[in-house]
RNA sequence: GUGAUUGUAGCUCAGUUGGUUAGAGCGCCUGGUUGUGGUCCAGGAGGCCGCGGGUUCGAAUCCCGUCUUUCACCCCA
């Protein structure tokens, strides 16, 4: 394409045929497994208010600081909603007793107004659900576990599941004391980056990619460590109700999650096939204040172009999921053209998929179109077949063709 | 926001130190005697060389800007 008149916007995409098959075998297989463990659609608004994206993704996160598309219509700020859990959260608290005990799921596009790199648009799909109720760490594992069945699903081999925990909002000046003061031997060793975060985000240290940064953190006790015993317990119980389960995680302390609602369970699912994004899937157990309510739930969102990277490296491609079969009506002379019009009707509505040329082309021409297409079988009508009320019908495949009454043709499809 | 990188037919890409009508493969269309596809053969259509400026006798090629692609940082799915 040389124009970029025809280019959608920078870090969106347009998804069509045949990339489309898989997007829909993934949202079909998505949807019969979520009613399996009963949990029900949910669609949210594109757009809502920003206090409501502030308040439970938090103020200070980059999410909400400068990666959000927002703008003011009117009285309101609104905005482009860039994850699902806030939007979710406040259709439920306003639901009364039933939202708090509730499980949604949705397959819903999210903005993000970023740099585009592998892994990474401004428009990208999630597919993401939320279990609101008490704190409970079966509640936790059992949404792993469902996250790990899609997966499976949908034939991704290869994924790894990292679990960590925050713990109660009681355990964060404890964690970071704790850490800070860990950390103060080997100021004069940590990267720039990280002589900054010490201060204003120390869990941002934990993670950081730096080699030298890496071995330093490994020296000092783990974040999990200057938690409460509660807080190591809840942690426990979700791992051995996930082994329970026969599902392997790997505990990783510096697993951190910048999102401000996580409290107890964190989790990650990371691909080797993608790039330096190379999580799948992010999720934990969360505390959303909304007026005067806490909303406490647990859920996850899986990014659907990155699943789909994943699937591509296992040899799960779109083409896979084509449609593929079907008829197609050849007609030789403009009365053969209108009795095609009427058979095809029939077929199609009898579930069939068939096509044919709405032009009198050469019979070479119309054949060739067949064999594109992929039809698995021609129906041919000429001047002969329209007096003898008989189709040809040829199979594509075998090469083989004879000639049936119509009516034949009508019952037996 | 920072740093790299890309842009030539529908697709994948050539295009020599600036020099006449910008090429290939695949795909597409039409034929290869009456109404038969895939293979083969022949022919054909299709390019503001991303866009806008500049340098030059002359720019796809050099310079500047801009948009876009891809990748990384930051952060996240």
């Amino acid at each position: 394409m040389a124009s970029n008149d025809f280019q959608p916007l920078q870090g969106m995409s347009d998804i069509s045929a045949p990339n489309i098959y898989i997007w829909r075998m993934i949202e079909e297989k998505a949807r019969a497994i979520f009613t399996c463990y009963g949990y029900e659609e949910l669609r949210t608004p594109v757009l809502e208010k920003l206090s409501v994206f502030q308040r439970s993704i938090g103020d200070a996160t980059d999410v909400v600081k400068k990666e959000m598309y927002s703008f003011k219509p009117s009285k309101h700020e609104i905005a482009m909603r860039p994850e699902g859990t806030a939007g979710t959260i406040r259709h439920l608290a306003g639901q009364g007793e039933e939202g708090l005990n509730a499980r949604v799921f949705y397959i819903a596009p999210m903005f993000r107004y970023e740099r585009p790199q592998a892994g990474r648009k401004r428009q990208f799909h999630q597919i993401g659900v939320e279990a609101t109720g008490v704190p409970n760490p079966l509640a936790d594992a059992e949404c792993i576990a469902l996250q790990k069945h899609l997966l499976d699903e949908w034939g991704l081999s290869g994924s790894r599941i990292q679990i960590s925990t925050r713990g109660e909002p009681s355990d964060r000046k404890p964690v970071a004391d704790g850490l800070r003061s860990a950390l103060q031997p080997h100021l004069d060793d940590l990267c720039d980056d990280c002589q900054r975060r010490i201060d204003e985000n120390v869990l941002r240290v934990i993670d950081c990619k730096n080699p030298s940064c890496g071995k330093i953190v490994d020296q000092i006790p783990s974040a999990i460590e200057f938690m409460s015993e509660e807080s190591r317990n809840y942690l426990d119980q979700v791992i051995q109700a996930l082994e329970g389960m026969g599902i392997e995680v790997e505990v990783d302390p510096k697993l951190v999650r910048g999102l401000d609602y996580y409290v107890h369970t964190v989790w990650e699912i990371t691909h080797g096939a993608l790039g330096a994004q190379n999580a799948i899937a992010g999720g934990g157990r969360y505390e959303i204040a909304l007026g005067k309510k806490g909303v406490p739930g647990v859920g996850f969102a899986m990014g659907m172009e990155r699943v789909i990277t994943s699937l591509e490296a296992c040899g799960i491609t779109a083409d896979q999921f084509a449609p593929e079969g079907g008829i197609w009506l050849i007609s030789l002379g403009a009365d053969a053209l209108t009795e095609n019009m009427k058979l095809c009707r029939e077929l199609r509505a009898k579930g069939i998929r068939c096509g044919m040329d709405l032009e009198a082309k050469s019979m070479k021409a119309q054949m060739r179109k067949a064999n594109r297409v992929g039809a698995e079988k021609v129906i041919i009508r000429g001047e002969d077949e329209l007096a003898n009320g008989t189709v040809v019908i040829k199979d594509m495949n075998e090469g083989s063709q004879n000639t049936v009454s119509l009516e034949d043709i009508i019952r037996d499809a």
